[in-house]
DNA sequence: TATGAATGAGCCTTCATTCAT
DNA sequence: TATGAATGAAGGCTCATTCAT
């Protein structure tokens, strides 16, 4: 797991992982360019509709191929849906995949910082890539068993970054001991659910946006009570 | 039903709403009787495989009735759902729907308690539903705009029951003022999530729940900073 | 067949060959209501929607009796069928079995006469039974080779009727003599058709009625030709 | 076409106005043929069974496709006898609709030979196409409003044709004037009918073929009269 | 290689018929 | 006797997948 600036790209790892690519493109240049065209097709129609509504031949015509063409690249319907949570678990991870965020903080200061910026990347994904997201959060886990479980591990990737850090901090005492760093992990995602949701279902406005960051931030910097003592962000 | 004077029947009144229970049962008694029977076996059968994946004849079979008494209790496949997603929604409700719970805490302790009590009792939801939680979680969101609206018009009511909650500690002055109470609602149930869905996908064990909850609480006690001035609860 | 004016009943004849009354009433005077009030629900309902299409659920509900009480007093749907349409033939004999218009007339205005009141008979039935009309003319030929038999069998008696009348005619010496009687006999009973039709569509009013029982009687009176004319063919 | 200049094409009218033709064949030449070879066979057996009593299965079993094909042609199994009634319209109408058959006669002679051409090409369809002719007699007015009505056009539009020839000869005196041209366009038409059903149903002969033509002819010439009196009526 | 016509297994739904009460 | 709940066979229709061109 990545916990050091040089080390940008390990996330990726949990890309690798999976038992899916069931099929491989003869060529790997000119025919991979087919492969992404009738992902990203299918990406739209399966956000659109879902991954049963949708049928082979809609993917194929959004993709402006044959039908045929599709089951070229592709062994099934349920493969592309492999290869589309694949892109998105990518898309997903290139978001938070930069060397800023992953840069590890030294202070609680510098650590809520860094959670904003987390926020900050997810909220944009309901802006730049609204598909991706709702296929990651509300068809992903709908479909079956090892599917839902990989994109879980998308988020269990998030989550352990961010353990990771919470650890940083333990270690170097600037945090208390008594968290689980796995669990708090796991807390601070979810602390974007509900405005990633929102922002899915309402469209998001800037206000919103801001609204929900600062409730991610307030909760973590100092939880409910109030600061008159210590710990506060912004 | 809740038992606060100026609160009457709030919890219940998402259940009155949505567009369901198309049909009328023509003895009150038996046949609601039946309807339950079959309801339940969809539970099973929808969080078993998926609403999608799930034929109305597995229902019948798991209900130990014939294909055709479904649909006399039932117009469409589509019915059942709604149905189940009441019940699912009832049942949640239920669980959150005590006196204790929505006894208005006076100080930050309490409130706390209570967050507590609430994790407390979603958790249980891992233990004694997890079908129904597994419906409402996984499955609702994933099926069309209007149900899955419903749905989350059940966190919402969740969400908004803390909310209150908070608005009362603001006004009291115990709180925080420039917490957004309806946000932080949102994220004080999103912070169950993850121990909840780690609960249904590998079983829940007493030290997890433990863990999740005694995290949620230290994250809405005092955030990420080390008490020194702190507030904890427990 | 009929041919004498003491005879007057013999028409029902056609009912009582075929092979259908499959099942018996155990009660004749009681039972035999329930049977007549099922028969008469049914006719409205066969007519209304087409047998196909009608359920046997609806003509239960239609006689006000339950669904069992239907298959008590008719072992199938199809018998019920048979029942309405010996029903509508009844009715249709019933309407022609009078003894004016068996009454052989001598001459040929008596005959055309006799037409007139044959067709007005008919015309009768768009207003009082249009629902048997409706049955015995468009739904009995679609459903089953020997159902549509038995409805050709009592189209074919009011054919022979006046082919029997027109062979006393010919005999008298005041018809031609190279006429057909049968095919004649059939010509004019399918010369109402038109009109009956017509008035099962759209309704019937006094004109129409007039307008076709007019052009009956013109043109088994004289033909296309100008009266003084004596068109001739062949 | 009809060739009278005052009447372009009134016959084929008939065939553009209906509600079907819902889908777009995709190349024009392949799948028309794919339709027609299905219409033909659901023709075979809806005229054998009925519509309602014939499966989609067995229409392509006839046609000796698979089930999918059919519903690659059409969008269901009522398109299917849309497209059926609608070719059984356009066989009649073909018969019908013959140079010949549209001279407008000068003469009350030529006028009923120009009728018993049109009994012999409607006697010839017993013989070419009974299965066209049992669906538009039979099977049609049973099935719907809507289907029923269009068909009904069809002996409108041949009652027409004859009506349209009657005002000529009106008009041109050697016609009676107090004939309704309507009523007897209809009234001629039905005279066709006792011939047609009996051929459809036993079968047809020369001998009775002939009885029936000559029955229609000699009651159009002069009714049932001696030729030589001249019958009266009213 | 690309296409889309062809296929049939399988699903939802209906409804005639039975039978326990 | 009367009822209506229960049943399952059967039909319309969809769509993933194949394959000839």
């Amino acid at each position: 797991m990545p916990s050091t600036p040089s080390d940008a790209v390990p996330l990726v790892a949990v890309l690798e992982e999976g038992p899916a690519r069931r099929g491989r493109p003869p060529q790997p240049g000119l025919s991979e360019t087919r492969r992404e065209q009738i992902v990203s097709s299918a990406i739209e129609e399966f956000a659109e509709r879902g991954y049963e509504a949708t049928t082979a031949a809609q993917v194929a015509k959004r993709a402006g191929v044959g039908l045929g063409t599709v089951y070229r690249y592709f062994d099934s319907k349920r493969e592309i849906l492999d290869q589309v949570m694949e892109r998105c678990l990518r898309e997903l991870i290139d978001v938070v995949d930069a060397p800023a965020l992953l840069e590890p903080p030294e202070t609680l200061e510098s650590l809520i910082a860094r959670i904003r910026d987390l926020a900050d990347a997810l909220f944009g994904l309901v802006e730049d890539s609204p598909n991706v997201l709702k296929l990651l959060m509300v068809e992903a886990s709908a479909i079956e068993d090892e599917l839902g479980r990989r994109v879980m591990r998308g988020e269990q990737v998030l989550a352990g970054l961010v353990a990771e850090v919470l650890e940083h901090g333990i270690l170097g005492g600037w945090l208390r001991k008594d968290l689980d760093p796995n669990a708090v992990g796991h807390s601070i995602i979810a602390l974007t659910w509900p405005g990633l949701l929102r922002g899915l279902r309402v469209g998001q406005c800037a206000a919103d946006r801001a609204r929900y960051t600062d409730t991610i931030v307030a909760l973590v910097s100092f939880g409910l009570c109030r600061p008159g003592t210590d710990g506060q962000a912004r």
